[in-house]
DNA sequence: GTCTATAATGAGATAGAC
DNA sequence: GTCTATCTCATTATAGAC
């Protein structure tokens, strides 16, 4: 491997050690098996990381990026949903379609949170993770209460502690069984039970949220 | 430590596995660790166990055991509940309650089951351990409907898979945010969105249920 | 039967040739 | 700058004294 610059170096190894513990686990992600898996000689790894515990480090901050980047569109609607209910079920079916797709890298992730949560230094991680995945699931609710013309009954943090358990619950016990008809019936019964603590807008309501919403896109074009 | 059964030693080192993984998570648990702990000198590991992976196996065992004994009668109403709403809040707040308690040991349980589903040979401690928390959690609906007299509106199988998902969402959020007020949240409201999964019975079928009820007792005294 | 002492392995990290 | 070869340490497991 000539010329690799260290930070490409960096990203190089932080990519290999995701493969190596979706493959193998955090126990498994030795330094050998990371350079190996990178396809470069142990002695490489030094030469990027501090140690071991610095690259897991930046795998995890890598890792809370990447979800970010990847979850927030795919909580988009590909339809137009006729109801909270019906908006709530597609984003959730969204996302377990997203974890069952690669189970293995889904399994890496719960590992890494552990990983972080008992790692002296690291706690601050696995806050940033739920932290994230909250600010995510209030990002969607507001987005959905705008889309199907609801306001949401309670604070839209309180909710939004119960999608981060709700689907923190069906990803484990999915991961766990891999039975399929019950994560879709749990997405059923998770989308009705969240869609009851919104309230659909008056029509005048729905009217005046909408001009609302109209010039605030026209003042941010001008 | 003279005179100890080779059984005895087990169930110590077992014991004392369960301490270090609670504090020092599964990497943690050498064989040098457990021993300490357990206040025996390292060689008599191998004297009571053939191998590490050997007594993993028999703390997971141990820990299904020990788990169907206690969350079992955990799950009883302290009293009467009024409705159906109740009976799941009381039962689910003791649950959360007992995690609360002592959050180590919930931790080192979750570990424990990840360690199972990463380790070849070990799947099936995993399955055992979702089946036994499925089994427990139908058991609580079917003696929950029975103390409220009502039925459930759909197979209690299903109703258990949502149970199981739950408890296991509630835990792991718990454990990674201790924030106690958003789990007590979360309790309200999957106690009620399980409770509107089932309707009381009418007077009638109540009477009736009752009568069944008294007839067997009286059989099974018989 | 029990424990001290040690072998064998594999880990993270580094020195030094190129 | 890069990699080979090596160091040091902690682990599992065992041999052998008592």
């Amino acid at each position: 491997m000539t010329r690799m610059s260290v930070s490409e170096r960096r990203t190089a190894l932080v990519d290999a050690a995701l493969r190596v513990i979706a493959r193998d686990a955090v126990a498994g992600a030795t330094t050998r098996a990371i350079a190996s898996e990178a396809g470069m000689p142990q002695a490489s790894f030094h030469y990027a990381f501090e140690s071991r515990d610095e690259l897991m480090r930046e795998v995890v901050r890598h890792v809370l990026e990447q979800e970010e980047r990847s979850i927030l569109p795919a909580m988009a609607p590909t339809s137009a949903p006729a109801d909270m209910r019906e908006a709530l079920k597609s984003g959730l079916e969204h996302y377990f379609a997203g974890i069952a797709a690669d189970p293995d890298h889904e399994r890496a992730m719960l590992e890494l949170s552990q990983y972080s949560q008992r790692t002296p230094g690291a706690e601050h991680l696995a806050r940033l993770q739920y932290e994230s995945y909250f600010a995510l699931a209030v990002t969607s609710l507001r987005a959905a209460a705008e889309l199907v013309d609801a306001r949401w009954s309670r604070p839209v943090e309180e909710i939004g502690c119960m999608i981060v358990a709700l689907t923190d619950g069906l990803t484990s016990t999915w991961l766990a069984t891999r039975d399929d008809a019950a994560a879709h019936r749990f997405i059923d019964f998770a989308a009705d039970a969240i869609a009851r603590l919104s309230e659909p807008l008056s029509p005048s309501e729905a009217e005046a949220a909408a001009a609302s919403r109209n010039r605030l896109s026209t003042g941010a074009q001008a």
